[in-house]
DNA sequence: ACAAAGTTGTAGACACTGACTACATGCGCG
DNA sequence: CGCGCATGTAGTCAGTGTCTACAACTTTGT
């Protein structure tokens, strides 16, 4: 929580905690405004346009996804790659369910103007840190045929897809089913085998 | 091609058009009956608001998506468990990256009321034959002692990342990658292991 | 067969949205 | 000081979803 000092700052706060509390249904320019306590036209003059508006906010997001998995990887062995990526996979749904409407707004690109590059760098820095941790992987054998890149799109998608049915509560009524650390745990056995060191969520 | 022969279904079959032609963005009330030829109130004769049009137009769809699963295990040899699993992996990001349109409308809550009745039954129809699958595999030897729809339910979080991503473009500009089948064959590789029987897509 | 009742489509209105414009205010800097 | 420029306001415009009144047509009961 750091103190909103510019407008432009203020704005994007006054979306995060809009997000967060109402979801992502009624945001809008109009409505950031009226709680940020503006005019309505007042964000334009900070943001071209609603979509860079919410492109600033969801970058804001990828870092925070950044932070989330890398304190989820800090709290296991540095030298067990496996065991990192596991905890990684923590640190990605962890995110998504402490903050659902951020990490709802991330993937949607109606909303946010994808094009804007903050968004790409940030977006692109969440997902080096995953490769990273790939990489390290396979150099102690996990899958190290395979392209560093596409395997962790594939590690990415699994937790991706499992927070995003989360959220949407589309497995919940036929599964019955709402503790995601759960899944999360058959994703990892499934994806990196019945290693016990990875089988329970860090921390 | 089924001609459309009520309103109702027009205006269905015109959205579903729609969604495939323009994407998910600009789709609206008034849009779907301009379509259509109708004045912009006519829609609402049959479904009380856009949300249940919508609805209507995803529940079409996941009776698409069971169909295309359907077709990709029709495939396989109906004695092998785990190859049915996989190739119902490739029929689901077929489907999604065919009907890319219906398939993001599908998982989208605040546009279609997902509390609509035949939303939630072909939704979980679809669901159903996934769990089919993995008890039969679990059946075989397959994770027999996890929960089958908590097992479905990462599957099919996979199958729904991969495709949810790709749709996205979120991947592609890190991993320069758009073979979609490819890092379904990653997935496979992870979930069911090297069996060269399920590393190559069906037909 | 004929009128009543229900169904279906139209047209207008309302409150709302994102974006644009003209205008006022206030700040920094030569 | 005074000129720019950045920032915020208020009004406007085209567009949206939804509601209501109304017209036309179809079905139904007697």
């Amino acid at each position: 929580m750091r103190v909103a000092v510019s407008t432009r700052d203020r704005l994007v706060d006054t979306a995060r905690t809009y997000l967060d509390e109402e979801g992502i249904d009624g945001i809008g320019l109009r409505e950031i405004a009226r709680r940020a306590g503006l005019s309505h036209g007042a964000p334009l003059r900070h943001f071209s346009t609603l979509g860079r508006l919410l492109a600033a906010v969801a970058a804001e997001g990828f870092r925070d996804l950044y932070a989330s998995v890398e304190v989820a990887i800090s709290t296991v062995d540095r030298a067990d790659p496996m065991a990192r990526l596991a905890a990684a996979s923590f640190g990605y749904v962890r995110f998504a369910a402490g903050s659902p409407g951020v990490f709802g707004l991330m993937f949607r690109s109606d909303l946010c103007d994808t094009g804007d590059p903050e968004y790409a760098t940030e977006g692109g820095a969440a997902f080096g840190q995953l490769v990273e941790l790939v990489v390290d992987a396979q150099a102690v054998g996990f899958h190290p045929d395979l392209v560093s890149a596409e395997l962790a799109g594939v590690l990415w998608s699994t937790m991706h897809g499992l927070a995003s049915l989360h959220l949407h509560a589309a497995l919940a009524p036929t599964t019955g089913q709402t503790d995601l650390d759960a899944l999360v745990r058959i994703a990892n056995l499934l994806a990196f085998g019945a290693s016990p060191t990875i089988s329970k969520e860090p921390s």
